[in-house]
DNA sequence: CACCAGGCAAGCC
DNA sequence: GGCTTGCATGGT
């Protein structure tokens, strides 16, 4: 195990030497659609309510004017820095040359523990979409009804809450340009709002019953209830399985063309409680390199 | 102009 | 149960 220096200076906090820890593999594989590369190669956007600009600087990674309040009591947990990656790594790479190169390749990446509202309603918009509109149908969701916040001199957006949106009719939320989503949308936020499900409530029960109250969401089925719990609620065994992962599996594993049932249920067996990670190391590798394609 | 995009719901058998 | 089809919008 290491142990990760972290030093506040000028209003930041900086982790010395992160290891297993690279922007454009966590912020480009596909589990959040808040941020971006600026032409510095840094990143900015937004996790909920709170902004955030962060870079690399040699082997450190920069979070600006970040105190050490804010790190500890969001940030810390949001990047899973108390995780150790590189035994993740090695586990998932023994005995799987597939993993071990997929897992070299996206070597930087790291699951966010992320909003469970805000995972619910990215994932919904997901469906049958691709990731650049995702990102902005998700931006004019949170600039047209999110809160301004003021970051370093400029300008974010906070996810909105869902008893903002219940409030909405389909025509109001149509700005946002997520087509048949719409009344999926509605559905999980009035839903939420009014009390008939409840967030703490699926947080507290085991993997496959807070999946199927997720799945009573309309717009929620097997594959987005797999992301939310993964990326919203810590379930790393969850392994969605999308058009992409079934392709590489196919090609990498199967020889052939395989169910989604096959594809989860060899994933389950070769991966278990790491599915989630493994789901992460081959989805990178294959959409950053058209695999199977 | 077809075809597809981190699928899902509804309607069939 | 499994299989098919329509779905809004925008990019290639």
């Amino acid at each position: 195990m290491y142990t990760m220096e972290i030093k506040y200076e000028h209003g930041d906090t900086v982790l010395k030497n992160a290891p297993d820890f690279k922007l454009r593999h966590i912020f480009d594989c596909g589990q959040t659609f808040r941020f971006g590369e600026n032409p510095d190669g840094s990143y900015s956007g937004a996790a909920g309510s709170r902004a955030l600009k962060i870079s690399e600087r040699g082997n450190d990674i920069v979070l600006h004017g970040i105190s050490e309040n804010e790190f500890t009591g969001f940030w810390h947990d949001y990047f899973d820095l108390g995780r150790d990656y590189g035994k993740i790594k090695k586990t998932l790479s023994e005995n799987d040359d597939i993993m071990r190169r997929a897992s070299e390749y996206g070597f930087g990446i790291r699951i966010l523990n992320q909003d469970l509202w805000e995972m619910i309603i990215s994932f919904i918009i997901s469906a049958s979409n691709n990731i650049p509109r995702i990102k902005g149908i998700i931006d004019r969701l949170c600039r047209n009804f999110g809160d301004k916040l003021e970051y370093m001199g400029e300008e974010y957006f906070s996810f909105p809450a869902p008893e903002r949106l219940a409030q909405l009719s389909e025509t109001e939320l149509s700005v946002i340009r997520a087509g048949f989503r719409d009344k999926y949308i509605l559905d999980a936020a009035r839903r939420i709002s009014c009390g008939e499900t409840s967030l703490e409530y699926i947080r507290s029960l085991p993997t496959p019953e807070a999946k199927a109250e997720l799945m009573k969401i309309k717009g929620v089925g097997n594959k987005v209830s797999d992301c939310i719990l993964l990326f919203g609620l810590g379930r790393a065994d969850s392994f969605p399985v999308d058009v992409w992962i079934k392709r590489i599996m196919e090609y990498c594993y199967f020889k052939r063309e395989a169910s989604i049932g096959e594809v989860s249920e060899l994933a389950r067996e070769k991966f278990g409680v790491l599915g989630g990670y493994a789901q992460q190391y081959l989805f990178f590798w294959a959409r950053d390199n058209k695999i199977g394609v």
